[in-house]
DNA sequence: ATGAAAGCGCTAACAC
DNA sequence: GTGTTAGCGCTTTCAT
């Protein structure tokens, strides 16, 4: 009934009448006991309630079994099905998660430091504020990093993206197969690389089709700012025949917007297409067209990158893209009578 | 470029011609240290790029600054913000999550073992199969517990719920208050312990106006499965006039089923009301009638309970209820004239 | 197969 | 204010 202190594999082996090491060896795989000790052990570490001490162990083996994952709270909102993802992955090769938010860049540092005082075995990073400084320095302390959806080019570090220029290509396809020819980007938070690689995937998906300077509006990835800046857009330009969003609760929002304060009709009036394939994309209401990411393997396989980089680090760094999935809702219509 | 071993304290301290308790000094707070001391030794750090390793650290202090999370990976759909935030709290104390994942009641030992040799500073459950025994575990290990809306009577354990009878009562007064007189309620699944408070309050909340019997049909939470459950009722069933679904994501499955395949409106044909508050619940599709929890609030209250309880273990445990918040939306009217 | 002894990298008395 | 010393709880040679 000590409080104070708690039992250590002495008191077991104290207790069990056999030396430390033989304590030792019981919990460890692969390590000979005879069946005699090994009971005795067993048996004694029941009566006092011993559970090895995996701080300690880290000590010496240099190996934490903890993999940081660096988040940011407002990023978009399919990152919580990552995370859960990431972990699952990360639990099946018997390692754990330990959550870093990074919001702003002035907590960069901060977070670094944390992150290399836990001894982590690797790193996956799902945040904007990561700068190639922040890869060096963990290549610097042979911290193996896979960054989700996030390219460093030119900073051999490992990459798990969705390839977004071809999403957006299919996506602006099916909009110009429509006939539609007056479009209006609605982009994401200036500081997201995600928002970043679409805003440019639907500029050059639209420029292979000859069309150049359209127009963006800036939202935060939510629902409201889509209305809002959809609504405030509309007060001093004429509307386009096809709204091309970042993600899909912006693209829910402007349809909302286009319903219900635009008085007009989605798809009939105004084509709507959205990004990711959140499960609300396809509820009876929205019917979004959209292109999902295949997340289960992306997340799968950011882990195995990952795990393969901590055991072997000698493996170059590699990139790898997953192709978006088109989902055909029906939120895209022919192009209304153009009466240019 | 010596890759095999890393650099500690020794290197730093024999680099800045100090002793090595110096240097440790110079990295723990509140330690006085001269001032020339100090700036050779944090220059010889960074020389060397020595990081502090907290594992070290963990061994001697007792504390590792780590807050185990535990989820399970199907929960209510919610769960992923509250995570955010917990995860948020808990940074600001100064500490890490720590994250596990338990969906079936035979991984519950492994976690354990996980979670006792991780040496946590304390746990946080957000899960079900988190039995009785569990809690008395932790406790024989002074390790301090809060549930997340989950009691456990009789086991003196720390919880943050929800109110969720509270919330059913307010919900179900509405509907009473609109003359409904026939209502089915859609429930979570059975081994979730919020999906059977919520199940309990609705029926507790009829009860008190005299409703006994009510129907019950049961989802999984997801829309999908509010369709399904709601279509295979309606195929054999008379239609009540109001349905009480146990999560937002439900009742807007069952807005759509009732729109699309029933042929119905809502509210005009039948009332739906939800439970959580859910961005998605304010849509202008849907504008559901829901209860909301404070989320931020429960998720800090959480936090602030744990961090109570690990430094000072002697306070006794506490249930904190919070109120559920009524949004009236427009997914309840009046009850269709009675034909009975 | 088992025990003794030497650390892993740090903190915390304790002298000076 | 600084250096010395003794651990934290374990793993890992090395003898036996």
């Amino acid at each position: 009934m000590n409080k104070k202190t708690r039992v250590t594999s002495y008191d077991v082996a104290h207790a069990a009448g056999v030396s430390q090491s033989a304590v030792s060896r019981v919990y460890r795989p692969g390590v000979s006991v005879s069946k005699k000790t090994r009971e005795k052990v067993i048996k004694a570490a029941e009566d006092l309630g011993y559970k090895p001490n995996a701080i300690a162990r880290m000590l010496i083996n240099r190996s934490t079994g903890m993999v940081a994952v660096i988040i940011s709270s407002r990023a978009n909102v399919n990152f919580p099905e990552v995370l859960a993802q990431l972990n699952k992955h990360i639990a099946v090769k018997n390692k754990r998660v330990l959550l870093f938010t990074l919001d702003d860049a002035d907590q960069l540092e901060m977070v670094m430091e944390q992150i290399f005082a836990y001894q982590v075995d690797g790193v996956i990073a799902l945040t904007a504020h990561f700068e190639p400084d922040s890869v060096t320095q963990f290549a610097k302390h042979n911290i193996p990093v896979v960054l989700y959806n996030r390219e460093l080019p030119d900073h051999s570090v490992s990459s798990v993206c969705c390839n977004h220029d071809q999403g957006l290509r299919m996506l602006v396809d099916i909009l110009v197969s429509h006939h539609h020819q007056h479009f209006l980007i609605m982009a994401g938070p200036k500081d997201s690389d995600v928002a970043r690689a679409r805003l440019n995937g639907a500029r050059n998906a639209l420029l292979a089709h000859g069309f150049t300077d359209t127009t963006v509006i800036y939202g935060d990835y939510s629902y409201d700012s889509a209305r809002e800046c959809l609504s405030a857009y509309a007060q001093k330009n004429p509307l386009p025949t096809a709204i091309i969003c970042s993600n899909d609760s912006m693209a829910i929002g402007a349809i909302d917007e286009i319903r219900q304060n635009l008085g007009l009709r989605v798809p009939e009036d105004i084509s709507v297409v959205g990004f990711d394939g959140i499960s609300a994309s396809c509820w009876h209401s929205y019917q979004l067209t959209t292109v999902s990411q295949p997340t289960y393997f992306m997340t799968k396989a950011a882990v195995e990158t990952l795990i393969n980089l901590i055991e072997n680090p000698e493996v170059p760094p590699e990139t790898r893209y997953w192709p978006g999935k088109l989902i055909e809702g029906n939120s895209v219509a022919a192009a209304p009578r153009d009466d240019d």
